[in-house]
DNA sequence: AGAAGGACCAGTGGTCCGTA
DNA sequence: AGAAGGACCAGTGGTCCGTA
């Protein structure tokens, strides 16, 4: 990556990001934030975070109305094609692994905005960081899939706002696992484990 | 590729695949015939060519049914891994730029069938080769397409059997260009180059 | 230490073109 | 000549790991 043109402080207190810089700085880092709460200092709050998945959509509109009128194939999906028209369209903040990594922080937030604001509330109050609040988002999601049946892709796939996104692969073997954990004290059980018996241990 | 064992001709008549053969044959070249005519000598008709699609159906819904065992991404479309699948499973007639090259002519098929089998007894009393009634297939489509808003992609979406085939590039850019000719006459015409205009068309 | 993101990589969709 | 399909290639989904 480019050299920064300096060490850290030619940018003092106020954050306007300049348009025309050549060297850019990295977005500041994500803290746990209350719903509404603007982050203090060289932080960015998770209403920001989110609002970028919005964004993101929104250039995805942009993109599938362009292939449609030139008559190209259509994505449904956030693809790389996005985030370079992202790119392009002056939205440097936005890139692939930041997106994927807080997918499915975004999605307990789709899915279930009263949870993901109460765990937010609880991970400020505690002190925690983004990575444990992250990490703590999984287990509502979790929760939520197995009255679905454990079907994560039709979840997201139902939601307007979420089913433009490529469910996480750390989610979905979450969901896979619980499943098996909890079928064993399932009456119509066993059957799903008889053949393919492929655990895929984590967490 | 593998030489041949010998020129052509150890194979007479009698057409039955060496379930052990090591160097194995090109498949049959395909010839236009009827609905229900089976083709003679060393050919292939196109009921067969039909019924490759109907295979790699079967292939996919056991590739899906694999992966959602074992909580895995799973696939909507025949995919590489699909054909894969195929051969393993012994289907080495499939491959895909076979299957790729003829989709729009299975298209017309699953669409059509009436027109599809009055295209083929035409092209067969002709004489045609069966890259001319090929050919000929995109012609319906397109008009097909025409009813519904020239959005191919929806019809292709709309229909259980063709909704796992991706739409080929050809015949996508012929919608296309029939949509922007047919336009000009249209009254509803230039508003559909102003801005962008979301047509969500389906069937 | 915790976190942002450039950049890499295995496997994809797409189809050309050497082959028969 | 007409046609089947191995094999290639640009750009993908996925995420690691050198960076700040």
């Amino acid at each position: 990556r480019k050299r920064m043109r300096s060490h850290n402080e030619e940018e003092e207190e106020d954050e306007e990001e300049e348009e025309e810089e050549e060297e850019r700085q990295r977005e500041h880092p994500f803290i746990v934030t209350e719903p509404g709460e603007v982050a203090r200092g060289k932080k960015n709050g998770l209403d920001y975070l989110f609002h970028l998945y919005e964004q993101c959509r929104d250039f995805l509109i942009q993109v599938q109305s362009i292939a449609k009128n030139r008559g190209q194939k259509c994505p449904t999906k956030v693809t790389n094609e996005v985030f370079r028209y992202a790119k392009k369209a002056g939205a440097h903040y936005i890139n692939k692994p930041k997106m994927r990594h807080y997918v499915h922080c975004y999605a307990l937030h789709c899915l279930d905005e009263e949870t993901s604001n109460e765990l937010r509330r609880q991970f400020k109050e505690r002190g925690e960081n983004v990575g444990a609040w992250r990490h703590a988002c999984y287990k509502p999601l979790v929760a939520i899939a197995a009255l679905h049946h454990h079907d994560i892709d039709s979840i997201f796939n139902s939601h307007p706002r979420l089913s433009i996104w490529y469910v996480p692969t750390k989610l979905r073997q979450l969901c896979h696992t619980h499943r098996n954990n909890t079928s064993a004290s399932t009456s119509t059980s066993t059957s799903t484990s008889i053949h393919h018996h492929h655990h895929r241990h984590h967490l």
